[in-house]
DNA sequence: CTATATTTGCGTAAATAGTACGCATAATAT
DNA sequence: ATATTATGCGTACTATTTACGCAAATATAG
């Protein structure tokens, strides 16, 4: 037999609110780290693959139903757990608004969604881990369509727009950001109207999924 | 002590020579799939990190003077070694022409270079790991420079559009390459100039470290 | 009730980038 | 000499991106 590791898997988790991307964090309830923030995840059953075993910790912990996931990252630095040689394989998942009244009910482990600004401070090497998934959400943007695994079924276009402006870190031109996702042909216009209080109101759109899929499968190259 | 599962890395490398990219295999000494041609690795020892079991085995089974290395992927289904639960992290690399040689020589545990269209049958899932492997490295060179770490120190121009033109599996307009790769201002013109036998002989280029790693940290979108 | 602020929606001109070629030049092979 | 092969430079055409003007529909302040 040879030499042997513990594995666990993280899953760093965004949703998106209102102009806000956040995360979703767990208090420990046991030692190390006891009453720290981290990442939810935990130990890999003998019996599972490695995406069950971050379903079955984030339906444990959180509650939360996630829409995408993806591996992101392996971490297997000797003494990056005071328990010993861990190994993590860290996942990267969004999910829709709704989601987020889900979580507000569980409180099983204490799981609550952080501001991606207003960080505290966090178990393990479960900084570094945030600071990697935070990239390639960012970077995700750029080459493929992203926003059908954050926002609502039905949202007016401005939510689109400031999901990007929030994840660009800078302004769009609303004028020329329209234009580039109308001639993807990915938003289908519904005849519903919303208005938010003030200003004129806004028609709803909902993606087009077959075209959304399609898209993300050749790769686009979005540059905005 | 928590569940535990055996941990092992495996490197796909690849090279570029005169038009062909080829990757390293091993014949494996031992059991299972004994006589079988597999991608360098092995298990991770206790005392070292990742990235320091990969090079070490690669410098044992292969010889092989890796230029650039970066994680891939995590496989851990289950199954997919008979030996029990062993959860492979799997590496990226790329190496010069001049790592060809070396190989040669080394024939300790017998490794070679195949092109990558006639690679014989490979050990446990290491087929599906060389699949997602070769992804990866056509889908950089559509967002990051790629050559530096393929190429020779000095080559003409022709082994860069050959090298883009075998990894897009399509050939490409040189005229336009060129002028693309010329704005980008990544390559010096030495003065040297170099014949292949026929044809007129053409400069000698290298790239331009400092800005080459610039817009590898950007990264550039290199629509060709 | 009117004026102002706010948000959505549509359009057009200019600048930039990408594509498709033509053709001269410098070597080797016949 | 002449053909063949590979390099090198240029130019016209097309598509995409960027910058920005302004009208329409609503809420709110006075």
């Amino acid at each position: 037999m040879k030499n042997t590791v513990q594995l666990t898997v993280d899953a760093v988790v965004f949703g998106y609110e209102a102009g806000n991307i956040s995360v979703i964090l767990v208090k420990r309830k046991y030692e190390p780290y006891k009453n720290a923030w981290a990442l939810p995840g935990g130990f890999v059953l003998e019996n599972e693959n490695l995406e069950q075993a971050v379903e079955r910790e984030l339906s444990e912990e959180t509650g939360v139903k996630i829409n995408y996931l993806e591996q992101l990252y392996t971490f297997g630095d000797l003494g990056r757990d005071p328990r010993g040689r861990v190994v993590s394989v860290a996942y990267f998942g969004l999910v829709k608004p709704n989601a987020f009244k889900l979580q507000a009910s569980t409180d099983a482990e204490q799981a609550e969604w952080f501001p991606i600004n207003t960080l505290p401070k966090l178990a393990f090497d479960h900084k570094k881990i945030f600071k990697i998934a935070l990239e390639r959400l960012q970077g995700k943007i750029t080459y493929e369509p992203i926003g059908f695994e954050l926002l609502d079924k039905k949202f007016p276009f401005s939510d689109l727009e400031k999901l990007y402006a929030t994840l660009l870190g800078r302004e769009i031109d609303r004028r020329n950001f329209k234009k580039k996702i109308t001639s993807l042909k990915v938003l289908d216009e519904l005849d519903e109207k919303v208005s938010k209080g003030r200003g004129r109101p806004g028609s709803l759109f909902s993606f087009n999924q077959k075209r959304y899929f399609e898209l993300k499968k050749e790769g686009i190259i979005f540059e905005i």
